[in-house]
RNA sequence: GCCGAUGUAGCUCAGGGGUAGAGCACUUCCUUGGUAAGGAAGAGGUCAGGGGUUCAAUUCCCCUCAUCGGCUCCA
């Protein structure tokens, strides 16, 4: 007998051999089902796998995260068989399930492979589907694995296999198509009714540039044709919210090929988001005692050199240029780390100078490949939102404390709710790897672990993600449809200090050597404000958009007093224009309705008599008569509740 | 950089071996209006660039460039 402890904590035995079904079966008719795989002891099985032990057990339907996994995994070994079907002689690399889906990397020999050919897969793969094969698992010897792979020619499982123990392998078969895999898989092909394959990429084997470079198909499927419809919707949905799309309607930025990839040109309305943005922080910055810089855009090779850059990241920065006459080397600042350094190190500093908070909004070029030039996410040149603070060892947590507080302030300010920190700590296992001493790394891990705490930050541990030079802390936020982004970084170095000899004098007066937190809240602006853009579809928070407010006379005869309103909302810094087009007033609202400006002011006979103006809020409609000040009210009283 | 797709008017897109089309935007004129498109006329293109096949190429082929989706990388 075994004792089956079900996730309500109940306690139930059964027979050796139970499988996780059984269980569902007696619970109830739904539920065994649904029930796509179980976990047993935390570890997730074939819910039609014996259970010989007592143990915890949970059983995974759609609903589980991991339960969709597993249906996704089956779904590209699902897709895989249609694939040895349609294409013989297709060789497999690896098929994992991702966070929305699955792929499979494949390699078709000399068939030459496109989106085209999708159609084709998805309907073989539901014909497959209804044929409600089984997902058979079987133990196999390495020897006999080895075999099945060289009959079938397929050196990419044989591979894989070199890594694999003996006794540990599994196959897994359903209809026609026996895999390498470890599994768990659902029970059948029949939980999977509707398919979509979606994109189609190169990917080199095992990730390395080296290798030969596989074709990976992208797919999803679901176990209604709703839910696949709805997932269709939300991806148009998040293509209508694409930051390139709406900075172009909203002309916010643009790119050109005659300046070159990847260099976003700003225009007047995304300038003025951008400024909103960048003084919002000076602000906050200047209130939590930083002190703002600007420094050049370019800085000697050997400057480069002493942080280490150069060694480093030479390949990914632009050539350095040679000034004609002195042969001198500069490069492109590919970061501001080495110049804040530099300011740093202009005079003495003493124990009682510290901490130095050296902000600046600095621009830095960096040559990404062409290939991964995307709108304003990824880009040749951007502008950090940079800072390093310049400490001593027991001040870290303390501008930890500080940091945190101005990124969750700057998070709240722009409506992103949800967020968690990342905390990397180094691999204690390969300490060698990482500069600065031991001692240090663990104050300084333990100042961001206590910090992260006594804020109470929704917090994940990663051991050995840190950074060669020093711990960090990396926020990850969720946006308004649910994806996730890395923003914020704060982050301990120990390198650049060492390498540039910084210093200061320590009440014992001996020299010390500082401790340096690179850290910046939004990243980059460009980055930032394209994932803003996302997160609110291009209806920003009122104190940022780049016009407020679009006057909208009744006529021409208007157009006049409408100036008029203009000057007087300027005044309480309410920005926006006079639409003196010889347009109905339909049309103007239409066209400030799809610009997504917050407020729409009408003016007409009755205003301008009165000396009052009437209202639209965007998306709601009509908001009726205002005096100038009752609108200042409003517009604060909007602004307040951010 | 690599794999795949795409490139036609300022924008969104249709078309197709016989030198190009729509809607919106733009210009001019008419209209002077009250909460999501007033009317008319006009102007706009070396069909991304270069080469090839052809009597003829924007269309077919090759190369280059850019864009899009991925891979890889991310101080």
């Amino acid at each position: 007998m075994v004792k089956i402890t079900l996730t309500d904590n109940s306690v139930v035995e059964y027979e050796n051999g139970v499988t996780a079904a059984q269980v569902a079966s007696d619970i109830s008719e739904g539920l065994a089902r649904n029930v796509l795989a179980a976990k047993v002891d935390g570890e997730t099985w074939d819910s039609n796998r014996s259970i010989n032990r007592d143990c915890k057990l949970q059983l995974l339907t759609w609903n589980d995260d991991d339960g969709k996994a597993t249906m996704w995994h089956s779904s590209a070994h699902l897709m895989a068989e249609a694939l040895e079907a349609l294409y013989p002689g297709t060789k497999f690399g690896i098929g994992p399930a991702i966070e929305n889906g699955f792929y499979y990397d494949v390699d078709f020999g000399d068939h030459s492979f496109s989106s085209d050919d999708f159609k084709k897969i998805e309907e073989k793969m539901l014909d497959l589907a209804r044929e409600k094969n089984d997902y058979q698992r079987q133990d196999i010897s390495k020897k006999d694995a080895i075999d099945y792979f060289k009959k079938k020619g397929d050196e990419y499982k044989l591979e894989l296999l070199e890594d694999l123990e003996d006794g540990s392998i599994t196959f897994y078969s359903q209809g026609n198509f026996t895999d390498l895999c470890r599994g768990p898989h659902i029970p059948t092909t029949a939980a999977i009714k509707a398919i979509k394959l979606l994109k189609v990429a190169g990917a080199y084997w095992r990730g390395d540039e080296k290798n030969k470079q596989l074709t990976r198909i992208y797919g999803i499927t679901f176990p209604k044709q709703k839910e696949l419809t709805e997932y269709l919707e939300m991806l148009e949905l998040a293509k209508e919210r694409d930051h390139r799309k709406i900075g172009k309607e909203l002309e916010l930025f643009t790119f050109s090929e005659k300046v070159g990839m990847g260099l976003p040109l700003w225009l007047p309305r995304g300038t003025l988001l951008r400024n909103r943005l960048e003084n919002f922080l000076r602000k906050a910055q200047r209130e939590g005692g930083y002190e703002e810089v600007i420094t050049p855009h370019i800085g000697h090779k050997d400057l480069y050199v002493t942080s280490g850059h150069y060694e480093k990241y030479g390949e990914d920065s632009f050539r350095p240029i040679l000034t004609p006459n002195e042969g001198e080397e500069f490069m492109l600042k590919p970061m501001n780390c080495p110049h804040h350094c530099e300011i740093y190190k202009s005079k003495p500093r003493s124990y009682k100078d510290l901490p130095v908070r050296m902000a600046e909004f600095g621009t830095v070029y960096r040559y990404e490949q062409s290939g991964e030039l995307h709108g304003l996410i990824r880009v040749r040149s951007f502008t950090v939102d940079d800072a390093h603070i310049f400490c001593r060892q027991d001040q870290v947590k303390e501008e930890f404390l500080k940091v945190i507080d101005l990124i969750a302030y700057v998070f709240k300010a722009l409506d992103f709710k949800e967020y968690t920190a990342q905390i990397s700590l180094r691999d204690s296992e390969n300490k060698e790897k990482y500069m600065g001493d031991d001692e240090n790394w663990d104050k300084a891990e333990r100042a961001i672990i206590e910090a992260a705490e006594e804020k109470g930050l929704n917090t994940v541990v990663e051991i050995g993600e840190a950074a060669f030079y020093g711990p960090k802390l990396d926020f990850m936020v969720k946006d308004a449809i649910g994806r996730k982004w890395q923003l914020g970084t704060i982050q301990v170095d120990y390198n650049l200090p060492e390498r540039f000899e910084l210093e200061y004098k320590g009440s014992d007066n001996k020299m010390h050597r500082p401790v340096m937190i690179h850290r910046a809240p939004f990243g980059s602006m460009e980055r930032f404000i394209a994932i803003l853009i996302e997160h609110c579809g291009g209806r920003f928070p009122l104190w940022l958009t780049p016009d407020q407010i679009a006057i909208l006379p009744i006529s021409d005869k208007y157009n006049d007093y409408g100036n008029n309103v203009l000057k007087l909302l300027n005044n309480y810094d309410i920005c926006g224009f006079v639409d003196e087009r010889s347009e109905k007033t339909g049309r103007k609202i239409r066209d400030a309705e799809q610009k997504k400006i917050p407020f729409m002011i009408i003016v007409g006979g009755k205003e301008e008599d009165k000396n009052t103006i009437s209202v639209r809020k965007h998306g709601e409609g009509d908001l009726g008569s205002f005096t100038i000040d009752s609108f200042v009210e409003l517009i604060n009283k909007e602004l307040n509740n951010n």
